[in-house]
RNA sequence: GCGCCUCUAGCUCAACGGCAGAGCAACGGACUCUUAAUCCGCAGGUUCCGGGUUCAAAUCCCGGGGGGCGCACCA
């Protein structure tokens, strides 16, 4: 279908079944029962029965009168005996309506209630014949009508399109989507607890910047009207949290959302969420502990465990990762001894051979970077710390001490993937001033993902910032990790998606 | 952006040139221990859209749209 939900449609297919759920809320409400109740008072959830009253024998009594609350998903009716199961945010409960024991009200209620419908119950806690927990209903409440019918109690919904346009209904009716994203929710609260334990101030830098930067991307523009100026949605939140560590704030952290006007896939999302991390008076090093820290910290918490298998791979994240120095590991493989001081034809060659596509205007180092990505990066599956990156492809980050044409820099490859990148940061406003302005003149040149030099960031640089240590963290690719799926809007709530059509 | 695949009832899927079907959900009915409840009955369709080929199109062809996957760019 071309839009499953535009309006003709609705008002044609939908019609028969929203129609009968119109019109038994029509007879609710001739019955004086508000269809829309403004409030209710639940005394229990599906997990707190459980918990207090699992494992008792069939046909036992608690005493315990409960009230609960939440979606009908599926009657299971028998005369005057109906079951019915009721699942709220923590589980679900089975629902025992025997037509001798229910008011009067509640049995209306029953008679004109759907699948979908949120309701209320009050009864004793008790097991059926069959050892189920069970609510005893007494009283039935109508919370809210759901007018349209769900997806398939047994196969749930699978239509992809669906499932991420209508993530609402994915939700409701698909378990493991619900799991997908309770996994979600635990990662990113254990990453926010380690750097409060590890004393990192959580902060809020602009995601409406007049000019993009921390990244070579291509930013979304928009337009402020009250200053009528151009601006970009954030590309990275890097250079604002520098100025913080300029400020004082030693250990500064924002998981941010950013945006990228580039290809999606299942690996990029033109909106991402990434972790990002300053530390003051920490070097390269003190960021591939942190990150370690971090991922196996989410790992445990969120999912208890550290090994992982994604299609056909298993990935273990049992620490302490290896750390290897990219010119050591590209010498391993491609058999000979690169460094960005090699001639560029010589660099150009070695990528042939290894069938690496490379623009014309590329350096020694950019191509070394890409024989990385495209020969290194798919041969990295347990987690493994690349460390020493060219400077080329390095404009934030420190040379190292022994080779000016080398930056501090590690990247964290799992499952073939880029996971975490960090580095010591540069803080000397000249030589930074100096990167920037290469990049503009690529920028100038015409290249879409470079950026004019930033003059408050180097401004920022003038007042001091301490050596830093700073990391960046794939929020969605590690849930992609922990919940074990290929695609990266199966962890993102609504994915971004081409609007749905107007008729 | 290019290539391949896909779109049928609210949902999950059949039919693959010959009357558009099933299960679930819905609707009417039976049933006090079910849990994918069962049983009887009944209803539900612009086969994504537009054009073409054909006696006949959900099916084949062309164009368009949505979605997925792969490649390229990117994290």
């Amino acid at each position: 279908m071309a839009d499953p939900t535009d309006e003709e449609s609705d008002a044609r297919a939908l019609d028969a079944l929203s129609a009968e759920r119109r019109k038994k809320r029509d007879v609710l409400i001739g019955h004086g029962i508000d269809p829309y109740p403004l409030r209710f008072d639940r005394t229990a959830t599906a997990a707190e029965l459980h918990q207090r009253h699992d494992g008792l024998e069939p046909d036992v009594r608690t005493g315990e009168v409960v009230t609960m609350a939440g979606r009908l998903t599926s009657v299971r009716g028998h005369g005057k005996l109906s079951f019915a199961t009721l699942a709220d945010m923590t589980g679900s409960v089975q629902l025992l309506m025997q037509a001798s024991t229910t008011t009067e009200e509640a049995k209306t209620v029953l008679a004109n209630v759907d699948l979908g419908d949120w309701v209320g119950a009050k009864g004793e806690a008790i097991t059926s014949r069959r050892g189920e927990l069970s609510v005893d209903v007494t009283d039935l409440w109508l919370l809210s009508k759901a007018l349209r019918p769900l997806p398939d109690k047994w196969h749930g919904l699978t239509a992809t399109d669906t499932r991420y346009r209508q993530r609402e209904i994915d939700l409701l009716a698909n378990a493991d989507s619900r799991h997908v994203f309770d996994t979600r929710f635990k990662a990113v609260a254990a990453l926010r607890r380690q750097m409060m334990i590890e004393d990192f101030i959580e902060v809020d830098t602009p995601i409406l910047q007049p000019q993009a930067g921390g990244a070579l991307a291509r930013p979304f523009m928009t337009h402020s009207n009250a200053l009528d100026i151009d601006l970009s949605l954030r590309i990275a939140p890097e250079l604002y949290l520098k100025r913080l560590v300029v400020g004082g704030y030693e250990r500064v952290f924002e998981i941010a959302r950013n945006f990228r006007n580039e290809g999606i896939d299942t690996r990029h999302s033109p909106e991402f969420t990434a972790l990002e991390a300053y530390r003051a008076f920490g070097d390269v090093n003190d960021g591939m502990d942190l990150t370690e820290r971090l991922v196996v910290e989410a790992a445990r918490s969120a999912t208890g465990r550290l090994t992982f298998t994604v299609g056909d791979r298993t990935i273990d994240l049992t620490p302490p990762w290896p750390r290897r120095e990219l010119l050591d590991w590209l010498e391993e493989v491609v058999g000979r001894r690169l460094h960005p001081s090699d001639p560029v034809e010589d660099v150009r060659s070695v990528c042939k051979e290894h069938d690496v596509d490379f623009l014309p205007e590329w350096g020694s180092g950019k191509l070394i970077f890409e024989l990385y990505d495209t020969v290194l990066l798919p041969m990295a599956l347990d987690p493994v710390f690349v460390v020493g990156f060219p400077v080329e492809v390095s404009p934030l980050a420190r040379q190292t001490p022994d080779d000016a044409m080398m930056a501090a820099r590690f990247e964290l490859a799992i499952d073939a993937k880029e996971f975490a990148n960090g580095y010591s940061e540069l803080n000397i406003p000249e030589e930074q001033q100096e990167r920037f302005l290469g990049e503009a003149e690529a920028a100038a040149r015409g290249d879409l993902e470079a950026h004019p030099a930033d003059r408050a960031f180097i401004r920022a640089l003038e007042y001091g910032l301490p050596p830093t240590s700073g990391i960046g963290i794939g929020v969605d690719r590690l849930v992609m990790l922990l919940t074990e799926v290929e695609a990266i809007r199966d962890v993102i709530l609504f994915p971004m998606m081409r609007p749905e059509a107007a008729s």
